[in-house]
DNA sequence: AATATCATTGGAGTTGACTTCAATGTCAAG
DNA sequence: CTTGACATTGAAGTCAACTCCAATGATATT
């Protein structure tokens, strides 16, 4: 006989408060038994889904990919072909990551360089700081969609 | 005799849309000239302008944030005590970036583990997913508000 | 039976940074 | 003087992941 837990119960037990577990019930990534078909009943699994899905939250998954994508924990034997894809899919995410990774510490190298140019103004930093916000700019203009045709712009290309 | 730009010359030149360069207007971020009090006229100054929030946003400024703070380039000769600010809002800035960077580490290391238990399934595999798994919860959980408090709750704490 | 505390629902509001729309105005060319 | 490409505005829509609300129903205790 397995303890079934209230929403309240279920919210206190996870630190995710009632309204977020309804919300997670209504878009359909945990939606738990009833009682009398009103009341929502926790079971064991329910509460570790939601812990997994804790997971993924930090580990930047969208609630998306949450509830299209895998249960982490249910699949110790399943389908090695599924197995590859689930694989393959956290591998796709963890390139993402390294590049987001890569982003900040561009982003940390250039507070660095610019509060000490600020606090200390001289040539040298000034000049370090101009050529590494020179690239970062062409960083972020060569990631761009179409400097090839002409619209570059709205609602009408 | 500056030349001016229209809100299309300035889109294409920074790579940002038209109604991007209207919204900033609007709230105050960047507001050009007009000419017969109509439409918009870009300075030089301005594309200057906005090429620094870019690199801001790419920085990770929010659009309140820049339009608080900013002019990065406009500081050179201007009071200490300002700058002394600014420089500390920059080392904010950055420790808030180490503390990203050291969540996407974790993120990339538990892709990294998951993705080779589910590959090659061995007891040691799952098992050191497992505790890292457990570590990372922990500091999910660790880092809330009043598990003290019976509310941990909506709207009535 | 009254009260307090829990639960339910549909629906609307929040945040940030845009994007889209409709109605209208302006300008250059043929 | 009409056509087409530009410009203007206010207002509403979008996205994600909640969060809040009001109206109402259930349960538990006095």
């Amino acid at each position: 006989m397995e303890k079934l837990y209230s929403i309240q119960e279920a919210s206190q037990i996870l630190g995710i408060s009632k309204d977020t577990l309804r919300y997670y019930d209504r878009i359909g990534i945990v939606s738990p038994s009833r009682k009398d078909n009103r009341y929502r009943r926790y079971s064991k699994d329910d509460l570790i889904d939601l812990m997994n899905i804790q997971i993924m939250q930090y580990a930047d998954f969208s609630l998306d990919e949450i509830r299209g994508k895998l249960s982490l924990r249910k699949m110790e034997n399943i389908d090695p072909a599924y197995c590859e894809e689930v694989a393959t899919f956290l591998d796709a995410k963890n390139v993402e990551t390294r590049k987001k990774i890569a982003h900040l510490e561009m982003v940390s190298q250039l507070l660095n360089m610019a509060a000490e140019t600020i606090r200390d103004f001289n040539n040298e930093s000034d000049q370090r700081l101009t050529e590494f916000v020179r690239e970062i700019y062409m960083d972020i203009r060569k990631n761009e969609p179409g400097i090839s045709k002409k619209g570059c712009d709205e609602h009408q290309g």
